[in-house]
DNA sequence: ATGAAATATGTAACCGGTTTCATATTGTAT
DNA sequence: ATACAATATGAAACCGGTTACATATTTCAT
């Protein structure tokens, strides 16, 4: 089924019926009728792919994420898909897995389905690559030179972490550090420090990877080694209510043994109990803003910022105590 | 950069470059060599839209979901991309939030790009629709009369709740039935309530949806409407953490007033506390066999089944009683 | 040595759209 | 009535691969 055939259908040849399905070119009335009606008669759906290799250019975008099991990647995802869908593209996603080959195998078939842009949350493809690729990039929670990017302010956000627990009495505070070739977990962190370090307090720090299961172990060798901590600062959600619960299991009071901060406020934050007190970041709008601004890369508008940077805000729940009390 | 370049650097045809690349026909090895160092030296990546539009076919697969920011189903999708990532297959993703007009523009629209197949979680999407594709298609965890579905035996799956509860000395049940035109959803509650009628208990039910907000409202209805309930079984593990996090704040005990049993153990399931109790699907494993018969049928290798059911089973957390007690 | 089979490679058609260009017709201003 | 612009439409080339077919060369059995 294809377009020679509801030309035939029609009594016209395929260039008229693409100029009707264009609304390119002159067409008159009658013949547009007679086309649209064979469209409908046959059932018609134009073929993306013959369209895409004439004119070089596709309605597909590519998006790799770290891994999509991670809950602050589906709000972004969605975030991304939303805006596209609305706008007529479609969505190819890969997960990276933080792996440079799956990472980079992702963007290069990628840009062999003739996707006209790229969203990607990757850790560990260089500018150079990125950049011969020779098509609209926009960075998604991450930074690669002047690559356009589209995040939260970590420094502001981890900074805002060490900034409550200090407003809310701690003196022993410990820092929970990702992995930090992870950009904005690096941040975070160093924002945090940074803070903590220009007050009257003691620091500790301990390195977990970002996953519950990993953070578990963690957790328990932050409460044998750093027992007095009454403060502490998670590198993301997860491992903080991984934290959590082991504070429970050890019958430490939260919040008023021991505060606990996580970072993003993913859904499942206010989920668990008690709710986690944590820096939010506006995910789903990252998400829809780096869609937004790829298609102005795409349309060849110019972008007011190749970054855009989001404000991170202290959401108070129940694992840090009340100012006052 | 096309094939044509390729041949122009190695002094051959592009029929020549492309037997190489695919291995295919008679290529003299010194020719191979020379096509092999040609394309490395100018980087050359072939054209998978060409390729698709020629063969009729491409290596893209279409996955619809319903919200992939329901924790659900980021578990299904990783289990579908790994399967068919390490096949050499990309994915094109669509969030069809049980809207018509959404599943069928992501179905229709995947179709036009030549997808090679689909799996779709659709819930207003009929049978004709589908088979009219003429599409190798399978259905996760949806059924739609004969096509090929991957799915988890809800029926086994809402008894194995009820029984666990009748068990555990429930004398009130109060069963939170979700949209019943979502069908696993529909018959999970069909099958609670089948066992409840033959035991000698209460039985209550009240409707809600399958998001956390919407559950939160009707969880405040449920405790007046029914308070004497001493079990209850939600019909996800959202609604049933909105239903736990409702119960703690009316100062229930749980398990020892209330006990609350879950469905599909979501990875938020023994993030809350205290850990649910849920009925556990294989979620992972749903999706990856989903991808395995996908890409069988494309190969049009025979299915042993067009069906593939996997067994719920109960996951004992902290919102039951231990037996004995 | 001879012919058939196996090997090697190029030419051109094809996939299903879009677009350029040529051509024909209609409309309109003078 | 004439000329030029606007409208209408089709033929054919093109996008970048793949493959059927033709052709040439080599291998090998008899």
């Amino acid at each position: 089924m294809s377009i020679r055939d509801v030309a035939k259908e029609a009594g016209v040849s395929p260039a008229t019926v693409s100029r009707v399905l264009n609304n390119s070119g002159y067409v008159h009335e009658d013949t547009r009728k007679a086309v649209l009606q064979a469209v409908k008669k046959l059932n018609y759906k134009p073929n993306e792919v013959a369209r895409s290799l004439y004119k070089g250019k596709s309605k597909l975008i590519g998006l790799v994420l770290p891994d999509i099991t991670n809950p602050f990647f589906p709000e972004l995802a969605r975030g991304v898909e939303d805006y596209l869908q609305k706008k007529g593209y479609r969505l190819l996603l890969g997960n990276g897995d933080g792996k440079q080959q799956k990472e980079i195998d992702y963007l290069d078939t990628f840009v062999q389905h003739n996707v006209v842009g790229i969203i990607a949350s990757v850790d560990n493809v260089d500018y150079d690559f990125l950049s011969n690729m020779n098509i609209p990039i926009v960075m998604l929670d991450r930074i690669v030179k002047d690559l356009p990017a589209v995040y939260s302010d970590q420094f502001q956000g981890g900074s805002l972490a060490a900034e409550k627990l200090l407003e809310r009495g701690c003196k022993e505070i410990t820092l929970v550090r990702g992995p930090m070739n992870i950009h904005p977990v690096y941040e975070r962190f160093q924002a945090s420090l940074a803070v903590l370090q220009e007050a009257n307090v003691k620091v500790n720090k301990i390195d977990s990877n970002l996953s519950f299961n990993g953070a578990k172990c963690r957790a328990k060798e932050l409460f044998e080694k750093y027992p007095d901590s009454d403060g502490i600062i998670a590198c993301n959600d997860i491992v903080a209510v991984a934290i959590l619960h082991e504070a429970l299991r050890r019958g430490r009071k939260v919040p008023e043994d021991v505060q606990i901060i996580g970072f993003d406020d993913i859904s499942i934050s206010e989920l668990v109990y008690p709710g986690l007190s944590t820096i939010h970041q506006p995910i789903y709008q990252m998400g829809s803003k780096a869609a937004e601004l790829l298609l102005k890369e795409i349309h060849n508008e110019k972008l007011d910022s190749k970054r855009y940077k989001f404000s991170c805000s202290f959401v108070e729940r129940e694992t840090t105590k009340k100012v006052g009390d």
